[in-house]
DNA sequence: CAATTGACCAAATGAACATTTCGGTCATTA
DNA sequence: TAATGACCGAAATGTTCATTTGGTCAATTG
């Protein structure tokens, strides 16, 4: 073997979807960045969704260790819980990829894309969940349902972020952090 | 004149608007309903998108009336502002028109109906940006931007009811109440 | 004469058909 | 035996044309 061509059409296919999104890349084309012929996509892959999954996997995989790696001991919890919502949330601004998938979930609406981003959202959701109930065990919070509790910290967080954006001026880090603290762990009661 | 007929146009337009939504309500249809020549519908209406914003003003004074009727003096802000929020929702669910109408804007898209919707949501939140400045005021909550509670009250409401629905089973009056009680008013801290 | 009407028009829509694109196969090749 | 790319059919896309529909206005009515 002269050279991994199953690497080359990883390498092919991230540079692809990441670039032009999942309905915008061709078979033909990810053959082409790749120089491997078409059919041999297939030797490895048994359709387009397949490959693609497999990219997506790896994004994944590579998002829970950047998430992992915003961690810091040294700091409280709520702390680090914001550091990591904070760390997904720029990678994802970032990631080409993470960017054209959100954007041909609203926009085209492609079913296979659909799944993805519902898997991504998977993911992240059991990461954080996995955090809270540590969290609950260690009592530094609250008891509550971890999963409910999850999916609740991450619409707020994506509604402090994307959506009040796009109605009024976008809030900075600090803000949000600040935000996310007095709405979710201090509480507005007096 | 013998009859009413600009009650009759808005009558009809409001059958036809809550029955089929704003694209498939057709002029012809409403002069028809109505029992009115369609030239009548032009002499008090410019065109439809006006026809259709006098019934969607209609509607949205009548969901203030709707949420003012839910406030009981007798009971807390916490409790006060649940209950104001839940009777919209459940006026959401129940009438017609609005089910048509966040239907049409997620299905079709229709320019006029993401407009309108957009127009509602503003009604809901400067709404509830009010009851919350009075609880400022009057310490009943915290110091915080009313706008943006507000804002995020909605967003967090909604994911309890709708998307929380999509995932897992669907959380009940009781339970909404107390996870919101939770979450935004006591705090998750310890 | 003021109010009302519906035939009429231009623009938007969508059905039907033609054309192109693209995922996936497989006979051929190296 | 692994790799390839010409080829196939289905699905997407583009095109044409008949129908629908928002809006106008001359005729009509009371």
């Amino acid at each position: 073997m002269s050279v991994n061509r199953k690497k080359l059409i990883i390498e092919a296919a991230t540079k692809s979807f990441s670039l032009f999104g999942y309905k915008a890349t061709t078979m033909d084309q990810v053959a082409k960045i790749a120089n491997v012929g078409k059919g041999t996509i297939y030797t490895f892959y048994a359709n387009k969704e397949e490959l693609f999954k497999e990219i997506v996997d790896n994004m994944i995989v590579e998002m829970e260790q950047e998430a992992n790696d915003a961690i810091n001991p040294e700091l409280t919890f709520t702390e680090n819980l914001h550091l990591t919502l904070y760390r997904l949330l720029e990678f994802r601004r970032e990631h080409q990829l993470m960017i054209k998938l959100f954007q041909e979930e609203r926009e085209i609406r492609t079913p296979a894309v659909l799944e993805i981003v519902e898997e991504i959202e998977n993911a992240i959701l059991s990461f954080i969940a996995q955090k809270i109930k540590i969290a609950i065990q260690k009592k530094y919070i609250k008891e509550c349902d971890p999963e409910l509790t999850a999916f609740l910290m991450l619409k707020m967080y994506i509604t402090l972020i994307v959506d009040w954006e796009r109605i009024r001026k976008p809030l900075n880090k600090e803000e949000i952090a600040e935000l996310f603290d007095l709405y979710l762990f201090k509480g507005l009661s007096l």
